[in-house]
DNA sequence: TGGTGTGAACAACTTCACAGCG
DNA sequence: CGCTGTGAAGTTGTTCACACCA
């Protein structure tokens, strides 16, 4: 699908998500089109910021006109690829992973957990809010198998999450999820994003004390 | 105490962030002195990379043998602002708030939440695990005035987002951690961090639908 | 000798400014 | 005429390469 083979930008790829946030918005309003310039104040952006991220992908405007946000919304799901659900598998039922579990702005999306797995004895065979019943850690790797689990989010503590990486690796699964606040390598191939709270706080610490 | 008083790069302040975990895994392992080749491994950058950060911030190392894992980590917890305790309040307690409430891997860095602030009438007057108890969103900005409430957390539906952050700014409150997934304005001088679970998804969808 | 600190080269990303088209 | 699409300019961030010093 994209026009262009080059490398895009990963702040694109960012972008792209807010973009798709503030056109469902839109869709929900009723409103049908939208230039560049009004969607970049919704999102915070520059409005050529908007137009080069999208040529990127093709051309999805009408000159003098703006976007069809129905359009344009179907569009950038297509390119993320949430014009179909995703099976995920949850690892760790902490605190955290039990409140993501349960986690409605996932499925709203199209994300959807169908596994959910923890080694402690006393949470197996739990089943949660969202009807998913905790298995353990030992037979992940069947179980994400058979139900084609293509994303593995990782909830556990910090010393268990590169050994449960691994794991998933194996599967073989391609993107995994990192909520545990540590770094660690994967595989060429598997894509790995980290959701850190820690360091967005560390972030605000630092910017409230140099200034 | 910045040696240079130029404007330091956001993604040094993100990378210090990483440092400082490196660095207290070093020093618990008892390592005393570490290169920025040694360092730029286990966080995965680059070294120069390393040595250029902390240049914005003065000089730290030794010729010839390299950074003391004390004297680095006690200078960057200086400079990010981990050398003294910061007061949260968390607004929101469904199933993430109360997660976050709990969270061991904020208090184990100095971030400790003294308030907990929902507008469920079955919720309030509920005393937390971690020992607080969730109090009713009108007294919000006494309360945090009163104990000296630095950083606001907003773990709210998207659309209480807003409202939430404009109360939080009337206390004043100058840092706002947001779980929230939306976008929105704050007033010049008060820093918002966002912590997008979704965005991070979405990322991985994409890359995982265009290789 | 070995590893930091840093100017200079390089690479990436963002914004501008305007051509081009509906 | 208005707004997109886009080369070119501008800005920011990263990496190199080496002087310098313990």
């Amino acid at each position: 699908m994209p026009n262009r083979p080059g490398r895009v930008p990963p702040a694109t790829v960012t972008r792209l998500s807010l973009y798709a946030r503030q056109l469902e918005n839109l869709k929900s309003s009723q409103v049908s089109v939208i230039s560049s310039d009004r969607l970049a104040e919704l999102c915070h952006v520059n409005p050529a910021q908007i137009r080069k991220d999208l040529t990127y992908f093709g051309e999805f405007g009408v000159r003098g006109v703006g976007y069809y946000v129905d359009e344009l919304l179907f569009q950038i799901h297509k390119i993320i690829g949430l014009n179909h659900p995703w099976n995920l598998a949850l690892v760790g039922l902490g605190n955290l992973g039990t409140a993501l579990a349960c986690y409605s702005n996932f499925s709203l999306r199209g994300y959807r957990f169908v596994a959910a797995f923890d080694n402690d004895p006393h949470k197996i065979g739990i089943h949660l809010d969202c009807d998913l019943e905790i298995e353990p850690v030992d037979r992940l790797i069947r179980i994400c198998r058979e139900r084609e689990v293509k994303i593995g989010a990782i909830a556990t503590p910090a010393e268990k999450a590169q050994e449960v990486a691994d794991l998933l690796t194996k599967v073989p699964i391609k993107g995994i999820l990192n909520f545990a606040p540590t770094q660690y390598h994967v595989k060429e191939g598997v894509y790995l994003a980290n959701v850190d709270f820690t360091g967005k706080l560390d972030e605000l610490a630092y910017h409230l004390t140099s200034s």
